[in-house]
DNA sequence: GCTGAATTTCAGTGATTTCTGAAACACCTG
DNA sequence: CAGGTGTTTCAGAAATCACTGAAATTCAGC
């Protein structure tokens, strides 16, 4: 027999801090889009983070009321991200899973993981495409005007997201611990 | 190896220049999850950034192959978000629609923008949350130590997105024109 | 006020993403 | 290795999002 006192209805029983922990869930699975995962991802990473505990796909299916499929998935993306971590516990043989306490580090691991994804393939793309464009020659002309203007473009680009990778390492790296005093430093406000 | 799937078809002729141009539509409108937006209108802004010209609803609609609605509706929401201006040609009652060519102007839009679309919605919400919960009392209990774990997770997520909403005013508020040195200062490299 | 060019809107359609549920798989333990 | 428990996979259903094309609207000039 379950030990689910399943909450068919919206909040049947909740108590005020459940209220509490469902209304940030809810928020931060709004926010789901911002981070480039989905709503459902967003959601169990709430749960785990607002509860603090460690649960098992069945409590994170309770309690968010989705599939087997559905937590199995976004459990194992959220896996993938490094913000969760498994743990075991004693007698049972369920896996259970966490989610970073630490705001500051949880960040670094999305901020990681989304240089990862984005930024370095648009990168290794502007280096490919300045490798494959026309080089402007003495010429003078429209198409070398068009050329030199084309170059710049790119030029800019690259430079932009070159140093958006350095930040990002500096902050989310193997060595990047140093974003914190960082941020604290910038947001001195004027 | 060859670069099949050259995107100007109907351009029977693409110039070298048209090619390097269309890659660099591609890559920027595969972005567009990144920043929030549709691939449209992604693709729409990278045309008009990497030419420099402005150009009309039609020649955009011929370029990128889509239909007049998708190409009003695009350009609308571009222009909401600050990043594309409007211009006229004299003798010309179309409108023309140039983007920013300043880089890091035009990610000050887009980060001004997020602010406002998911930073301030989101401290809201927490703001909202903080105020609805349950406040610890004196007496001890499981119920106590819950709540007041609770409250220390919502006061540390409203720390991390106050400096976070400080960073961006920093970078891309009224006053945020000290970002570009900001960030070559904390780009140097370890 | 009429005309026609330019632009916007929007209902319908198409494409993509996300979710479900059940089957397949893995892995203990007796 | 049989039976049970826990986890993953995946085809199809459902939900969401983007796009089209045509009709409606706006507006300058006559």
């Amino acid at each position: 027999m379950s030990i689910e006192s399943r909450p068919s209805e919206q909040h049947a029983d909740a108590s005020p801090i459940q209220e509490a922990q469902d209304r940030f869930i809810s928020s931060w699975g709004q926010m789901a889009g911002a981070w480039g995962i989905s709503r459902t991802m967003a959601e169990v990473h709430a749960l785990l983070y607002i509860t603090g505990d460690a649960l098992n796909t069945d409590e994170i299916m309770d309690r968010l009321r989705i599939s087997r499929g559905n937590a199995s998935m976004s459990i194992r993306a959220l896996l993938d991200w490094g913000i969760l971590s498994r743990t075991h516990k004693r007698g049972d043989r369920k896996e259970y899973f966490e989610a970073d306490q630490d705001v500051w580090s949880m960040f670094r691991a999305i901020v990681r993981e989304r240089m990862k994804r984005e930024v370095e393939p648009l990168l290794a793309s502007l280096f490919d495409i300045r490798d494959r464009s026309p080089v402007p020659d003495d010429e003078a002309g429209d198409d070398q005007q068009a050329a030199i203007e084309h170059q710049r473009r790119i030029e800019e680009m690259l430079t932009f997201f070159k140093t958006v990778e350095r930040l990002g390492q500096r902050f989310a790296g193997p060595t990047g611990s140093g974003l914190e005093a960082a941020a604290k430093l910038l947001g001195r406000l004027p």
